[in-house]
DNA sequence: TTTAGATAGTCTCATATGTGACTTTCTCAT
DNA sequence: ATGAGAAAGTCACATATGAGACTATCTAAA
């Protein structure tokens, strides 16, 4: 039952692969259950380096990922695509801006809210730690030929825009 | 850019679909990013109404989640399987068996291990919380014909049985 | 046998997180 | 215009979690 660290199995024991088949298909809510084992071995362990690497927090680290691709947003937006809450975020924000790894100007058009910016200094951290995460996510991918993979993500599409349809945004 | 409390786009705004495919096509790693973005929303909402309602914490969940379709494991086993830390999986049992909702007996043949096995309260506390889990996993898959999950289903089974390639269980 | 190293599980401490209340600002119907 | 209610963001408090040390037990090789 055990996997060695290479995650190869003992020879006296159930190879990891068909002890995960085995498993995996046990419970009531398989589908949901699959997807949250294979994300959480790839981003729990990413994350949690990064986390100990770059001394931030995990609202931190994806407020850059988001603004690294998109600026001038707000703290609300980065909720919406990111499942974390508002207050955790507000923190992340709060504690970049004071690392200068990110600046906030009141919006004009409305007062309540602030459009957030990254640093040079903050593009820099951001592309210290990403080619981690691209790297893990090709290796998670490689045992997928090139359409499976554009199947995968094609069928992914389809589940992400449809989320608005049964989760309420105030539930995060 | 806001949506409103039941997921349909205020008439001025982005449609919610719309703005999903557009934001999430965007970061360096599409689809780890797209799996969370859904997962997150599946995820954080149930467990943490779970949380409240039942007075127990995430690992105690996932326990007797696995408890529930295989007994006489190990508290290892159920951190290999559930991304969890050893240590939280400790806590979450020890609590488990406060409450009375399993039982452990030391491993004859182990003397470190324990064995896990519910008990009729901790199945009877598993039977209220479950039939939720299973509702929102239908909703987020009715999106997709039956042989488009089938697919879905076979995607993820790949990646899950390769998980063992590219990630040590001590990472978790 | 003995012993070095691995493994199962628990504990302590520091930190991150969830909840809910709060302020300020905006929106919209009257 | 004005007042009720929603939305953006912050905060304080309690709790859950992550890191790493620790004990006890097992394994395997000399």
């Amino acid at each position: 039952m055990r996997l060695s660290k290479n995650g190869a199995a003992k020879p006296d024991r159930e190879e990891g692969a068909d002890r995960a088949r085995d498993v995996l298909g046990g419970t009531e809510i398989r589908i949901a259950y699959k997807i949250g084992y294979v994300l959480n071995f790839y981003r729990e362990p990413s994350f949690r380096k990064i986390e100990m690497e770059f001394g931030i927090t995990r609202p931190e680290i994806v407020t850059l990922i988001f603004l690294n691709f998109r600026e001038g947003v707000t703290a609300s937006d980065i909720c919406e695509f990111s499942g974390h809450l508002k207050a955790n975020i507000s923190r992340g924000i709060i504690a970049l801006e004071k690392k200068k790894l990110l600046r906030r100007d009141v919006d004009a058009k409305d007062n309540r809210r602030q459009l957030l910016y990254l640093t040079p200094a903050g593009r820099a951290l951001y592309a210290k730690y990403i080619p981690a995460l691209r790297e893990r996510e090709r290796a998670m991918l490689s045992c997928l030929s090139a359409s499976e993979r554009k199947l995968f993500e094609g069928l992914l599409d389809k589940l992400a825009e449809h989320v608005p349809q049964w989760s309420a945004l105030d539930e995060l």
